[in-house]
DNA sequence: ATCTGGCACTCAGATAAAAAGAGTGCTAAG
DNA sequence: CTTAGCACTCTTTTTATCTGAGTGCCAGAT
């Protein structure tokens, strides 16, 4: 493409980017300065148009980008940026306050997040899929109830309370806790919901009571935590000042949208193993109804896997470089908080 | 009231709750059986809106209910219900899948709620500083790591994971562990911000330096927990389907007021005391953007206290009775579900 | 007294026509 | 290849008119 196609393209979408308004030949030439009449930049955004870079609204209205134009505004014609020093240090001063469990801290971050760059942002924790049990400890809390607490590598733990009916005494529990440790360590979560009893029994052939009952506490908790949660979003209502939104039913079908979190689950999902920050312009993202919107998302990774992500999401009018400068530093700065629970 | 008067006013509001539209005396006519000429509808009518029951959008409209019409048609017009029984087995159905943590199983709550109620439901969760230390708990989970565990005499659990500098073994931290429930046990969480480590060191005096490092690492996981998100809602979009949410910049106040955790926050405090299950009808729930919608609200009492809360918000326009049998019956199980953890 | 039919009146909302404005596309000349 | 000029298109805004739901009130009926 040629430069002065391209410098016409950059300021198109630019000023598109601002203003929320097609934009014309005049508003171009004035606005900024390039060196050519109208009547040659008329021109020249034919042809942008003509190639799909942009479009026309209607017969005499300015231009607006199309997915293509944007695709190639964020590929081509935008520098990399690094989130700014000041930024970083408030972040990192954020994280201090944040607690050590991995799960709220996520959350946190959603609401900070949207908070900073305000559209929706859209936080995945690590599904229990991904989580490996690093150890489980069992404690006797009462005569008869038992706090089960499994432990996975990356830091996020779960827990429960049960009741026991067998007697049992902290040792006891103390050497099962051991067994389903030694047994079960390093294996995945989905290992839980069918483990090997008759195994445990042989080992430990007295607790034969205890163990169907810890066990079929532990499958059912696995059960509950397996419907739980995993993605969080904040800031819709950022959404609702966009000119994009002035049509409540447009509104309202994004809003619903970002309720189902299937769908989102299904978003951050399909694209996470690119493994780097990457932009899904308009339809790229794959979700019908988010098809004017544009989502920016940022993997994390554990030990060479990738188990969680974050992302925002805005109108395809968003500064993409800044976002996704912003959003690459802080899944680094989630990376370097998960590191130290690794032991 | 008149019996007539008052037969007038509840069809009125009831035709409004269901079409949303101002109600005029041919409509009341027709549509249902009232036995006198419009004139005669009109003529009472007037009188209602001069004591201010209903009023006149513009000269040449229908009625449309007041917030003392609202409270009118609440208090005296409607017969109290309770929540069907099918309704109330797949609620117990639910309540089985839920987990046994507390904060999940509300939290599931909320989504199940605003499933069945088509409005945006809010919960709150028991605040860190309604809870009561029931019993610490300390593993070592590796050489130098220990796993603390703080229970809650509501079933609320909370626990972090903290490295320890000076050497430790199990049995010691059991005794710790012991001499913290013992010392800190019934008091509030809030008591663990400044816990008296001269006496513990006193008691135990050879743990001086674990003692030290685990007293900060509990006050800062205090200091987290009590920064934790307490209000969870679920259904924000619901609402933008209803007529009431055409208007946009009204539905962005509204949806922007909903993301504010610390007024509905307020809300949910400042009316918490009541005990019972209670309607807001339009400004009665004291805040001004929420001031065309009504909060339904049902606290969920725990010992004697009243801990957190349910509740639903949705337009003035809504089915108060159905509703309100419907978030009652729900915070009855709650409580249900919160007493077994007392032990 | 209370109810009711009749009628003039009000006002929001729909429909239509006209005017304004932004911006294009094309042509012909520089 | 660039640019000034100009006719043309299509949206948006403005203004005017019409329609109809619904009221308020009066005068006569019950």
């Amino acid at each position: 493409m040629k430069t002065r196609q391209q410098d016409i393209l950059k300021t198109t979408i630019a000023d598109f980017i601002y203003t929320a308004e097609p934009v014309g030949s005049k508003t171009l030439q004035s606005k900024y300065k390039i060196n050519c009449s109208p009547a040659t930049i008329r021109n020249e955004l034919k042809t942008l148009v003509d190639e799909g870079y942009l479009e026309h609204v209607h017969t005499s209205s300015g231009r607006v980008p199309t997915d293509k134009g944007y695709r190639y505004f964020v590929d081509k014609l935008s520098e990399k940026q690094t989130m700014p020093a000041q930024e970083e240090l408030w972040f990192k001063e954020q994280f201090q306050h944040m607690g050590s469990n991995i799960q709220d801290m996520l959350i946190q971050l959603t609401e900070l997040m949207s908070s900073v760059m305000d559209y929706t942002t859209i936080v995945m924790l690590p599904s229990i899929f991904q989580e490996s049990l690093k150890a489980a400890h069992l404690v006797l809390v009462d005569i008869d109830t038992v706090l089960i607490t499994l432990m996975s590598t990356l830091g996020m733990n779960h827990q429960a309370v049960v009741n026991i009916s067998g007697d049992v005494n902290q040792e006891d529990l103390t050497k099962i806790a051991n067994l389903l440790t030694h047994k079960l360590g390093g294996q995945s979560f989905s290992a839980l919901d069918n483990i090997d009893v008759d195994y445990l029994i042989k080992e430990l052939p007295s607790y034969k009571g205890v163990f169907e009952e810890l066990v079929l506490s532990i499958g059912k908790m696995n059960e509950s935590l397996k419907s739980q949660k995993s993605i969080y979003t904040k800031g819709k209502g950022n959404m609702l000042r966009l000119p994009e939104f002035e049509n409540i039913s447009y509104a309202r079908e994004v809003m619903e949208c970002l309720e189902e979190t299937k769908v989102l689950h299904q978003l951050m999902q399909r694209h996470i193993d690119t493994g780097t920050v990457e932009a899904f312009i308009g339809g790229e993202n794959g979700v019908e109804s988010l098809s004017q919107c544009s989502v920016l998302m940022a993997p994390y990774t554990v030990e060479g896997k990738t188990v969680g992500s974050i992302s925002v999401l805005g109108p395809k009018r968003m500064d993409y470089a800044r976002l996704m400068a912003l959003i690459h530093r802080l899944s680094g700065m989630i990376e370097d908080q998960m590191k130290p629970q690794e032991v």
